[in-house]
DNA sequence: GTTCGACCAGATCACCCTTGTTCATGCAGC
DNA sequence: GCTGCATGAACAAGGGTGATCTGGTCGAAC
């Protein structure tokens, strides 16, 4: 899904025209990358949190010619989901329970 | 950085009235969600792609007690930040070129 | 007022991360 | 609406890193 199917299940939500949905979309990815800036990490209760994370420098590999290297520090924007949206999924042998129960 | 000041931020970004952007807000997120659900991925050019992963069942560890246990299969979603997100942070003995730069 | 998130402990395994290319597609501008 | 540009995805291999488990409480957020 990219994101023009993004806003139109935005546009569908708010009820709007399109440009609105689009309007929308663009300004909370672009506030949610503004907080992590910010304030290094944006914290949205039932859908999880985004935070700047440093990352240390360590020795990598070029995968190519399996040359030695060396990964410099880097930031990133790290996301980690809210336990609500983390699903249990059932062991393949409680399928056929599952599928007795449903 | 919570709900609330990226509520503000979008309004301030869209221009209309904090509840229009609390509802803006609540409807990308929505959308993202309900996007990873259906097609499994979100892909979002210039901000980063929501995936749901599923995890396989492993052997996991009690930190408490120590005590062994399974960590049963789940799924989660992850997100893969855009490359343009992803500052490469400057060596340590560049820090000073850069300071003597700046 | 209620619920949700963060924190911490320790051990372990999955996965991320590098390079570099190309192609295709998505996005945006005209 | 079309075109152009930019960006994402995939692959290959290996090692380091972080995500993960529980759980109770506190504080903040909703």
């Amino acid at each position: 899904m990219n994101k023009g199917d993004l806003v139109e299940l935005v546009a569908a939500d708010l009820g709007g025209p399109r440009s609105h949905a689009e309007k929308a979309v663009r300004a909370v990815l672009d506030a949610v990358l503004e907080g992590v800036e910010r304030d290094g990490s944006v914290t949205l209760a039932g859908f999880g949190t985004f935070e700047r994370k440093h990352r240390e420098a360590r020795p990598g590999r070029n995968p190519r010619t399996g040359e030695a290297l060396v990964i410099p520090a880097s930031s990133t924007v790290a996301f980690r989901p809210a336990a609500a949206l983390k699903r249990i999924d059932a062991p393949s042998e409680s399928m056929v329970a599952v599928a007795a129960t449903d």
